[in-house]
DNA sequence: GCCATGTGGTTGAACGCTCAACCAAATCGC
DNA sequence: GCGATTTGGTTGAGCGTTCAACCACATGGC
């Protein structure tokens, strides 16, 4: 027999629409202000975060790759630009010839603290002031939930 | 006084990221696939919806700019990406000169409903079979309440 | 030891998005 | 009516991401 679709129902369409502009939106707006007030996507204000909090603020790029979700060429790229900006700068592995480390630099800690209030802020005013304490738990079982569900497939 | 940030506390931490995390992995993975299946984006595959969904299949490139979340600018540059590809057309617009229309040519339908059920396929192995009845509930207030609050700010 | 395979990371081209600048037509104020 | 402003839409440059190809080094089997 022919595999049928299973088709979303009205109710699975609304919620996959709302999930969908919701983030989307989110996403963008707070993509917007970083880009406006620290000069920097989010996406690299996320390995510089990463790289603030990991033990001599330093990574390989594999593992930082691996801690922002993201694909080796991705990161390759990105820290090309980190950089430039003078914000990161790469050392040679000692264990293994082929590695890179990725060392985020005085500036870079600096850049970064100078953007993270208005960020969290940003975080704080277009997510978490709209939903109650009980939708922040949700959300995070859910998140949670799906980020499993998403690693195991 | 200073104005302090309202830093997150470690549950808005985890929320935030796992939030964070699962989102882009699930945007990634169902661009992924429909790249592969479809050969084309996530963006330009709900702009086939969008149009597949309105009256004869057409819509003013404002409202469907609307419709989609999506910049003037984006939706030109996709519509102009459609065109060549033959599954969107433009069409002046009768009442107003500096109007454009997109409508969906059959190839572009056609194109869509060939996709259209391995994306919900997708949407369903990725997001609802990983939630509970009362998880989907919860998504689809969260995302509504979401969505609300960042269109009036 | 040596070859085969796997892993870490980079590169360049193609593509989609953003932003600012721009044009044309519609609408407002008087 | 007529100039000023607003709205609808496009354009091109610059940037970030993807994908496939690639190089260098490490590791496993024999």
């Amino acid at each position: 027999m022919v595999v049928m679709t299973r088709w979303l129902d009205p109710d699975e369409q609304r919620t996959w629409r709302a999930f969908l502009t919701a983030s989307r939106a989110l996403m963008e707006t707070l993509d917007r202000e970083l880009q406006r007030d620290a000069g920097m996507p989010h996406a690299y204000y996320e390995i510089l975060v990463r790289l603030s909090e990991a033990p001599e603020r330093q990574l390989r790029m594999s593992d930082l790759a691996e801690a922002t979700g993201s694909s080796r060429s991705r990161l390759s790229h990105a820290v090309a630009r980190l950089e430039a900006a003078g914000w990161v700068r790469r050392e040679e592995c000692p264990t293994d010839r082929r590695g890179q480390i990725a060392v985020l630099t005085d500036d870079g800690f600096a850049t970064l603290a100078a953007a993270a209030p208005g960020h969290v802020e940003g975080v704080r005013r277009h997510l978490f002031d709209a939903l109650s304490p009980a939708q922040v738990d949700q959300l995070r079982r859910i998140g949670e939930t799906l980020v499993d569900h998403l690693r195991r497939s």
